[in-house]
DNA sequence: CAGTATAATGTCACAGACTGACATAACGAC
DNA sequence: GTCGTTATGTCAGTCTGTGACATTATACTG
């Protein structure tokens, strides 16, 4: 791996620093009562190198995401072809679920920080809409029509979520388990019709009759 | 109508004041390059009285929101008894139809200037969220169980959402005849099942065999 | 090893978003 | 009118975020 362009010192070092620095005074003293300056002193650089390594004071908290939307659309485009919609997003989330067991000691602060700070869980959710978005463009890459894989992806990543919380709340068990879990229940609920047991994952289904003429 | 308490001059006046203000000056120069102490000049008051009325720049947008949850929580209570989850909300969104039909002149304008800004999309997602927390809330209060009422609200949003989002870019329909598309696509979509013509709304399945044993 | 290009960082100045404290003015009730 | 309540004004100050320019560290070159 022999360099032919010039690369300067790379600053990554520093940026990590900072996510530290950031999570740790975030978890002391909470996200509101830090500065961005007070978490640059303690990386050991100037407020301006902060905002230069993220665009503002909450993104420091979210770049793994990058990484995750990688695996995920990755995942999804080389799921086998035989796979259903829904199929293909078991089969992503249940690709990234090393990633996440790996990234738990970070994320497990974090998530405490996130569910304290009403600023930082609408930037998450702006995130989780644009992962949706992601995977909804993966699948339509895939052949699937578009309002199909809309609903497939709001419905997946609601799973996906739910499933990511209950490990959150309690790893003794893998995310794995979750998530099978969770995908039993979606495939359970509203669906009487549903023959066989836990084996045999096959329905989802919503009744919708006829309207009762809800004028107002 | 009498007063047995004390009535002081309300405010309310200056508070739709500054809303129309924001939203004109948001069209006019777009959202950042508009500074709170404009809008409040506009609307010929201090930008201490805006911060006072609305807990920052964003909010100035989001109000109406208070309104439209409190007309679709009472609907989704009110709804009648022999209702299916997914029908209550269908109902509890026709409901609040002529609200959204009224509060037109206002939204479309409000939503063009959403949509060229991330910052007040990200607050929409969190509004948006919360209603949607509150939908499964009223679900749960009618008896119906959690895990069905988070999975109904979340789809529920979402086709409620497409629908609106279809009407603003084309009004030369009722929001209702949308309304009605956005509910048949969500029947007809991944069932080869259903049976007849979108007179009769019958099931949405989504198909969810065994995994493929996807392990990374 | 000295030199150089490149990218990260530092420094400074500044606008804009908010907030707390205190003073003032408007309005309803009596 | 007087009084009490409430919106608003005034002002000082902190924090976020940005542009412009100078400085430093690093990788490569000769």
């Amino acid at each position: 791996m022999g360099y032919n362009k010039r690369m300067p010192r790379s600053g990554d070092k520093a940026r990590r620093r900072l996510q530290k620095a950031a999570l740790e005074l975030f978890s002391e003293r909470g996200y509101e009562q830090t500065t961005a300056s007070e978490i640059a002193a303690r990386a050991g650089v100037t407020e301006r190198t902060f905002f230069r390594h993220f665009l503002d004071k909450r993104e420091v908290l979210f770049d793994g995401q990058i990484t995750l939307r990688a695996a995920l659309t990755g995942a999804v485009a080389e799921a086998p072809e035989t796979l259903q919609p829904m199929e293909i997003l078991y089969w992503a989330f249940r690709s990234v679920e090393q990633i996440l067991e790996d990234n738990r000691p970070f994320s497990g602060p974090r998530q405490q920080v996130i569910a304290n700070t009403p600023a930082l869980q609408e930037r998450e959710l702006a995130k989780t809409a644009a992962l949706t978005d992601n995977l909804l463009l993966a699948l339509r890459d895939r052949g699937v029509d578009e309002r199909v894989a809309t609903l497939a992806a709001q419905t997946g990543m609601a799973v996906f979520h739910y499933a990511v919380v209950s490990w959150f709340a309690d790893a003794s068990r893998p995310l794995g388990a979750y998530l099978d879990e969770a995908f039993d229940e979606l495939c359970r609920l509203s669906s009487p019709l549903t023959v066989t047991d836990a084996q045999r994952r096959q329905f989802l289904c919503y009744n919708l009759p006829q309207q009762s003429n809800g004028e107002n």
